[in-house]
DNA sequence: TTTATAAATGAATATTTATTCATTTATTTG
DNA sequence: CAAATAAATGAATAAATATTCATTTATAAA
């Protein structure tokens, strides 16, 4: 029995099959790109039939938006989580850098697939800004940073940037090598940027 | 007159036109990426007809290959440009990442272009593997570095790619927020860098 | 100027891929 | 258990795209 029953709607859909179409797409385009899937192919991989996905979405085009905007929901929960903008400045800071490490290692189809997306004909301007909007709190606290004197006095952007660059490249190549990243790895690589933006 | 005139081989390949064909692509994956470009709208931007790019490439695949082969070509003369390894330590790693500045800078199709064909169908292994052979000189300078105790004492390749990584990430967001780069932002990230990774 | 030849063209064709749809299957209520 | 209904299927179709090819054009030597 649910909210529908009574004008007789039955077989409700599989919602689970949402996921096995994200995670067959985020598989995919990992391995071959963006340029390389096509949509029978992801039907394959999520296994079920080419014309089960046009009943989750009415075109590829949507399906790849779908799967962006959830990533990117996914990513910015993790890059705050347990973040309070009340915390001394050096423990948000260490939290939520921590906390990037931790999306792009433990959802790396993800980040492959929302750095793809972001070159690519499916994606709008509009969707890229809003994904902009969503990391202001970051923004804020590298302001806080330097006017706590605890940064140095560098433009906002380039310090930003800076702090967040060397996780993707790093867990990349991890990736890519096969190399585990152990917790002492993290630390040096933590540290190499604190020493760099440290005032 | 020319070397196969003898033969009476006329009307000689315009050369000039494989440039055209590249930069079209170039500009064209930088708009819309990899998985975003055909064949035809290749032909049109680079002013020729669709027919003639078969003339020069047998395929897309190929294409996309040899323009990735010269893209690497040009990158790797770049980063290298006026780098000895005789010179002392400090001078070498400044003239190389302001050479991998200037590449990004200067050649950010280019770049991008790179980027989305590490993740396609269109690269195979083998080249993806000889591209990191040809930045073997970069890795040798970072355990010289290290050698002579210019250079934290952590891993060569967390080294190094915490070196290069701002970069590729500051260039892109100055070019999509259109910010131009001065000569003394491009100081201020050498030396957040810098004080990242010495001793 | 003629001739030989390959480049250049773009419409036509082949191929690939997205999308639809007639049919079957599964589920839930009465 | 029957009825009702949407999900699920995958072959068929439509649409997009890569590639070919008959024809025209341009070049350079004779």
């Amino acid at each position: 029995m649910n909210i529908y029953s009574f004008i007789c709607f039955v077989k409700p859909r599989d919602e689970h099959k949402i996921d096995q179409i994200f995670q067959a797409t985020l598989i995919l385009v990992k391995q071959k790109g963006l340029a390389g899937i096509t949509m029978s192919e992801i039907a394959v991989a999520a296994k079920i039939a080419t014309g089960t996905l046009y009943i989750y979405f009415e075109s590829k085009e949507k399906l790849i938006n779908e799967l962006f905007t959830q990533c990117r929901k996914s990513s910015v929960d993790i890059y705050f989580k347990d973040y309070e903008s009340s915390q001394p400045f050096a423990v948000g800071l260490k939290r939520i850098w921590f906390n990037l490490l931790e999306f792009r290692m433990n959802h790396f189809k993800e980040s492959v697939f929302m750095d793809q997306c972001y070159h690519s004909p499916y994606i709008t301007e509009t969707t890229k800004d809003l994904t902009k909007k969503m990391i202001q709190p970051l923004y804020k606290l590298v302001e806080r940073g330097k006017a706590e004197k605890e940064l140095k006095e560098l433009d906002t952007f380039m310090l930003l940037i800076f702090m967040v660059s060397g996780i993707n490249e790093y867990v990349k190549h991890s990736v890519y090598s096969e190399k585990k990243i152990t917790k002492a790895s993290m630390e040096d690589l933590y540290n190499l940027m604190w020493d760099g933006i440290k005032a």
